[in-house]
RNA sequence: GCUGGCGUAGCUCAGUUGGCCAGAGCAGCCGCCUUGUAAGCGGCAGGUCAUGGGUUCGAGUCCCAUCGCCAGCUCCA
């Protein structure tokens, strides 16, 4: 009895009944035979030596492809646990799946994992490699899985948990066996642990079981595995890169900003070049809004708690706020108590709230750069990407409901055009919808989802739905971008609010002069202001495109005597906006233009006897290998000036 | 908040199993050099070894607590 298998270019192969994915791949070549390390047959994931019984588009997974590595890496991690559990008597084992770049294994242990520990489970996993244990498949029957894991509580808990995607369905689960070692799994693997050919273990941490933060925490391995020495070795080369770009790093490098211990942590302080960055993106922010139809407003750090009741942030923030001040008390005379603002929505609100408005006024469109602060806790700080105090380019509108579709639209159009402007190209959407913990009208959510959808679908950007990760107050779309290195980070968002008109009780008058509703959309482009800049130092690993760099020009005398002429230099360019810094240290030029360029200075000028002769400069520009010397200055002064001009 | 790791000069780091003076490079300051495209030369100064307790004849080194940082988990209106 034979099978037809159709392969991946449409062609179609005869096979015995119990072919295996191996067999068909030494058929196609041995070079396939030797890539492959699992195979799909029709949607489903098969080991190489599993029999398939039935006819079947059939394709070979290989290992340097990202599915390949997922198969490697499920295996790595079968084999750490393997390791741990015979190192560590008495341990019990969890989960361990194949992750972005890598796996981990979570285990119950006496005692968590030290760094030395780690290089010894990976000298041990390299003896299971050297060892080459076949993996084996095997099915068992739910009360017999119960009673062979017996010991291991995790797994029995997943096996009793059906549907977990663990390898467990109603009836049976199946397992994956090498030498002694056993561990509940769907599969695939690899043929034989000899196949890992590349691997290193990263790092251990505490990890709630199951995620939740109530139940116990077990300890974690991360590791990575790749297809090959050489594969690995560039991902160990592009972890080392990245982390030069760490925006903690260069702030610090830059001289662009620190988080001083004694103010408290997550809590920045901004130096003189950093402060230069944040006004460019600040003043920026301004301009834009203005010309987009949005009004300049201020308001106050504090406000009293009514304020917050009103709003809901009590009831439904309040861990995230900073705690309670109590003012004007004493002398038996209850104080009044005020809270450090987390948003600035309430704020904005009381702006629109402070007189009747017309019809004719909306959309009206508030905008402040506003300082918040939130109670973050201690474990996520993360430099400016998550601060204690920080401020967002924040905006509320108001509406009407007729309105609010096109206000979306042309929000969406204005996001993608600021984001541009900064260097970014890719985007994505994610669309999340009403939380279990919500306020408002079910019907209003469902309204504004469907808002939200059409204008993201009218602005042709990507998205994805969330399910339940909304606001408490409202839908919201997140807009992420993705960096030079391919990293995606969330910057702005837009929220759909029906919940604060009503809680605020705002209203309109109509054009037949009856009440209406507004409703409110709060919205932030670059988000924070901090996060912000700690991905843009990121993204350009501190080279900022010239409108945003601290110091744009350097300016670098050969010897004393061009001094002056530097300086004249420094003048005609300051004249034209540009930020020149005029280097006239006491030492070589070498010296001058090695600081310039490490501190990744756009253009760096030198003038020597030649050129006060005959008004000329050297002129290197950052990423040019040569430097073009006898430039006219009134020409030079022009270019720069030109690439420092901001967008818009 | 939880688990683990770390904390020596402004920065990057050395400091053997606890044992006389805590060291280097860069940055800083003072001189010399007057320089043409990625580090010229010499000198000086700078640290109660995060903080507070403890063990010890003796602590940068060991123990405890606190603060801060790092990684991960949880969280992010």
């Amino acid at each position: 009895m034979s099978i037809r298998i159709t392969l991946p270019d449409g062609s179609q192969r005869e096979y015995h009944d119990g072919v295996t994915g191996f067999e068909i791949a030494s058929d196609i070549g041995p070079r396939l035979a030797k890539a492959a390390v699992a195979v799909t047959v029709d949607s489903a994931m098969y080991d190489l030596h599993r029999p398939i019984d039935h006819d079947a588009a059939v394709s070979i997974v290989t290992e340097n492809t990202e599915a390949g590595r997922h198969v490697i890496r499920h295996s790595a991690a079968h084999i750490m646990a393997q390791a741990v559990l015979e190192m560590f008597p008495g341990s019990t084992y969890a989960i361990g799946p194949a992750i972005q770049d890598g796996f981990y294994y979570d285990f119950g242990v006496e005692h968590p994992f030290t760094p030395e520990d780690l290089a010894r489970i990976e000298e041990k996993m390299a003896e299971i490699v050297e060892a080459d244990q076949p993996f084996e498949r095997g099915e068992l029957p739910i009360a017999d899985a119960l009673s062979v894991f017996a010991d291991h509580p995790f797994k029995r808990e997943i096996i009793e948990g059906v549907d977990s995607g663990e390898g467990v369905d109603s009836e049976y689960v199946s397992t994956y066996r090498n030498a002694e070692f056993l561990d509940l799994c769907r599969g695939p693997h690899l043929p034989s642990t000899g196949r890992l050919k590349a691997f290193h273990l990263m790092r251990s941490a505490g990890a709630y079981w199951r995620g939740d933060e109530n139940k116990p925490q077990l300890q974690r391995i991360y590791g990575t595995a790749w297809e090959s020495k050489k594969a690995l070795d560039a991902y160990m080369l592009q972890l080392e890169q990245a982390a030069l770009r760490d925006h903690r790093k260069l702030g610090n490098e830059l001289d662009l900003f620190s988080f001083p211990p004694e103010l408290g942590s997550g809590l920045a302080v901004w130096h003189p070049h950093g402060g230069i960055l944040r006004r460019e993106i600040e003043d920026y922010s301004r301009r834009t809004h203005r010309n987009h139809g949005y009004e300049y407003v201020v308001t106050p750090h504090v406000a009293k708690a009514d304020l917050w009741e009103t709003s809901g942030h009590l009831n439904y923030y309040r861990d995230g706020m900073y705690p309670v001040m109590e003012l004007d008390g004493g002398e038996g005379k209850p104080g009044q108590e005020y809270f450090v603002k987390p948003m600035n929505c309430p704020f904005h609100i009381l702006i629109y709230r402070s007189r009747s408005r017309s019809y004719r006024e909306l959309p009206l469109r508030l905008f402040e750069l506003g300082t918040v602060y939130r109670y973050e806790r201690s474990g996520v700080l993360h430099g400016l990407m998550r601060a204690r105090g920080f401020t967002q380019d924040d905006s509320h509108i108001f509406t009407t409901e007729e309105d609010l579709a096109d206000e979306l639209k042309n929000l969406l159009d204005f996001v993608l055009m600021v984001l541009r402007d900064f260097g970014f190209e890719e985007f994505e959407a994610d669309l999340s919808t009403r939380p279990d913990k919500y306020v408002g009208d079910v019907d209003l959510w469902k309204k504004a989802e469907e808002y939200l959808a059409s204008s993201l679908e009218a602005a042709d950007l990507p998205y994805q739905l969330a399910p339940g990760e909304g606001a408490f107050y409202g839908p919201k779309i997140d807009i992420h971008i993705k960096d030079a290195i391919g990293r995606r980070w969330q910057l702005s968002t837009i929220q759909v609010d029906f919940a604060q008109p009503e809680n605020f009780d705002l209203e309109y008058a109509t054009s037949d002069n009856t009440r209406q509703r507004p409703v409110m959309i709060h919205r932030a482009l670059l988000g924070s202001i901090e996060r912000f800049v700690g991905i843009l130092v990121e993204h350009y690993a501190g080279a900022f495109p010239m409108w945003l760099a601290p110091v744009q020009t350097t300016v670098i005398p050969v010897a004393d005597r061009h001094q002056d002429y530097a300086e004249f230099v420094g003048a005609e360019l300051t004249e034209r906006g540009v930020r020149v810094h005029v280097d006239g240290a006491d030492e070589t030029v070498g010296e001058k233009i090695r600081r310039a360029i490490t501190q990744k200075h756009p253009a760096v000028i030198v003038v020597g006897d030649k050129d006060v002769e005959a008004g000329t400069v050297g002129l290197r520009l950052r990423g040019e290998d040569n430097e073009q010397r006898g430039i006219v200055l009134g020409d030079a002064v022009e270019t720069l000036a030109e690439m420092a001009r901001p967008p818009r």
